[in-house]
DNA sequence: TGACGTTGTGTACATTCGTACAGTACATTT
DNA sequence: AAATGTACTGTACGAATGTACACAACGTCA
């Protein structure tokens, strides 16, 4: 099998992505890569979908297969005793965005503030995402909405009660009368360092 | 100006986009939407691209503009009381690969491994970004490569000698006699929920 | 009230899309 | 040397694409 050029005409491909965040049509592949007829690309194509770099969307366009986006994490370590990381693990360092957020509409950004949180790895300046949405489940991270103000802590619950716990045990537990809403559930966390 | 459904009709767009990694086309939008016309969506992409959300391959397809990928981020947070961040009020957005890598071409991204950061929120299973170089400051977060393995620690110094200290109590400072070499430095960290 | 701008419908149409099928060029195998 | 397999060319074609134009429904504003 000899994919050796495959390869080249993938980086090329993913370089389109890269600038255009969508694949072109076969047309402009065959253009892209230098071929003469669309139909080379059909091939091309069917040779790289079977690998799983590229698949078909709901409406037969082209689009990146589950290992487009592969690249290694950490490459240049020759040198150290570190087992090279699976290519199952990867996360292509321009996919934060997909692996942290998978609602994008429901999903918001919040900016942390306090110490509250501090022992779940939730710092004062740090940004969690949140996925908007009534319910959760006890030892959820949640934002909920009391007093109309907002609060993070974990949902927890004793006897028929829900509580909100924090992470910090300088903060007390919180067993409001009335109840509360939930604003929304935290599914990620980032922290930039300057 | 009404689009107050056009970004209703953006978030579903931007789900797609999610879950294929490329926009769908004109009919398939109309269907996504509820649109019985496909004009409808030349109008409403006309007026997405204006905004800066839509734009064009260049093979005259659909791909995703410029502030696309900008997510809501939520200003004055969980302590104070602050309103729902709607759509139309005043708001920051960013995308977060952008906000966490500067070099994209320097920056490898870290699965963390041990408890030995616990303290400075980096828990074991987290992701650090880590800006490859071999000089650091102190008080910095790096990875270090000693005896040919990885670790993370922060840069210390006593004397005149550079330490590795671990932000947990239980784990000792690292006083290498030989030196080590520096991998990188640790600019970001961001974690998900399951 | 009536003019106007906006949002969506319905039909028509040239362009382009992705595929099918036949054929060429070239290396590898037996 | 003939047979086989792979990579690509070239032409043809039905289906789908995105656009144009005319029109209906609705809210807003003067």
């Amino acid at each position: 099998m000899g994919q050796d050029k495959d390869f080249e005409y993938l980086g090329k491909i993913q370089d389109y992505f890269a600038e255009h965040k969508t694949l072109p049509t076969f047309s402009h592949v065959a253009q892209l890569l230098g071929f003469k007829s669309k139909n080379a690309v059909t091939s091309f194509v069917a040779r790289l979908k079977l690998q799983g770099y590229l698949d078909y969307a709901p409406d037969k366009r082209l689009k990146p297969g589950r290992r487009f986006f592969e690249r290694i994490i950490a490459e240049s370590t020759v040198q150290a005793g570190f087992a090279t990381p699976a290519y199952g693990d990867s996360l292509d360092t321009m996919g934060i965005d997909d692996y942290l957020i998978e609602k994008p509409s429901q999903t918001v950004l919040i900016t942390v503030r306090g110490e509250s949180m501090k022992d779940a790895g939730i710092f004062n300046g740090d940004t969690v995402i949140v996925e908007k949405r009534a319910f959760a489940n006890v030892g959820d991270i949640v934002v909920a909405i009391l007093n109309n103000e907002f609060t993070l802590k974990t949902l927890g619950k004793e006897g028929d009660k829900f509580v909100l716990i924090p992470a910090n045990k300088d903060f007390p537990v919180l067993r409001p009368q009335d109840g509360f809403e939930i604003f929304g559930v935290v599914v990620g966390q980032f922290r930039k360092y300057d």
